[in-house]
DNA sequence: ACCTGAACACCGTTCAAGT
DNA sequence: ACCTGAACACCGTTCAAGT
């Protein structure tokens, strides 16, 4: 990449972080390229569409999930692993609202720009539940899909702002629903 | 209403439930102004957001829901009642993509037009919970407002396409949650 | 190679003009 | 009263023209 097109793809992504972290979390795609100095053509280039661009926002988190998975794997036993991992999981998110739904679509189509990270994710949740399945805790009739699915309903609940302040109970209620008899009944 | 006014809004409602239940879930205001053969501002006049269409077109189903609740109340047991109930709320919006959002949003907001259909349907499904936790089966630490949530993540799952062909299953993951010791493990 | 920004086809919303 | 449809301020996307 020629620098000036390196120098504009970083402006893009950091004032892109700042918008859709901040006060607009649906900034559109021309606003940012304004706020970077950029044109019109120039966001559309580095970045085809909206999942593009939250998935090189996304993306350093994603793997982050997937080394914090591994290192749960070794370190924890397989229920507290899976369940911080969910947690984490679930609240990595947050701060980009509509990323949940996209990531849910992206997860079946191979051409989306977020398809990679979803995989990534699913496969890293999936060692989490297999090991918790074969020591009995977690339930058996699941797979890493279902999983991937429960993982985003809770995200998608954690984004919705009425929801916000229920979050960590709804957590607490399908964690047991995946990991029964852990909770108060 | 003014007979001509009447029969505009009743065949905006028509062509709605045609456009946004058949191919097209996307549908513009302006494309249901058109097939509906009235001005862009009938349309708005009759219903200011795309919120109010909605709720014009759910209220029906919202109310039938409600009066479902009190029947299983009088006629059915507690966890039968409640499980039933429960499934047959989350498939009542399968059809009208985007609506769940909205209804979370609007159990939040007394101006909106679906407020009033959503504080039924909460009302009408915290009466099955009570019920089912005073018989010892639902999980206590669980109110309304997360019964709502609840249904309102199924029926969001519901609509991604992806989860579709795993939606039953979620849903009887979730109500294992509910209504703890009820599927297999 | 890469960038700019006008242009295009949309969208929801408003409002002057009509009946 | 109620309706129409042009107009407005947006949106994502494209592409001719520049460097």
């Amino acid at each position: 990449m020629r620098s000036d097109a390196k120098k504009n793809y970083d402006m893009i992504l950091a004032v892109a972080r700042d918008l859709l972290t901040g006060g607009s979390p649906d900034a559109s795609l021309r606003d940012i390229a304004r706020k970077a100095g950029v044109g019109d053509g120039t966001l559309h280039r580095h970045f085809p569409t909206r999942e593009a661009l939250l998935e090189a926002l996304l993306r350093d988190t994603f793997d982050a999930l997937s080394a914090r998975a591994r290192r749960l794997q070794e370190e924890t036993n397989a229920e507290e692993a899976l369940l911080t991992w969910l947690r984490e999981a679930v609240g990595s998110t947050k701060d980009y609202s509509g990323v949940i739904a996209a990531m849910v679509s992206a997860i079946a189509d191979e051409q989306s720009a977020l398809h990679g990270s979803c995989v990534t994710l699913r496969s890293a949740g999936n060692r989490l539940l297999v090991r918790a399945q074969t020591d009995g805790r977690a339930r058996a009739d699941m797979d890493g899909d279902d999983l991937f699915a429960l993982i985003s309903a809770l995200a998608w609940l954690a984004e919705q702002p009425p929801l916000v302040p229920r979050s960590d109970r709804l957590f607490d209620i399908i964690a047991d629903a995946i990991l029964p008899g852990r909770g108060p009944r």
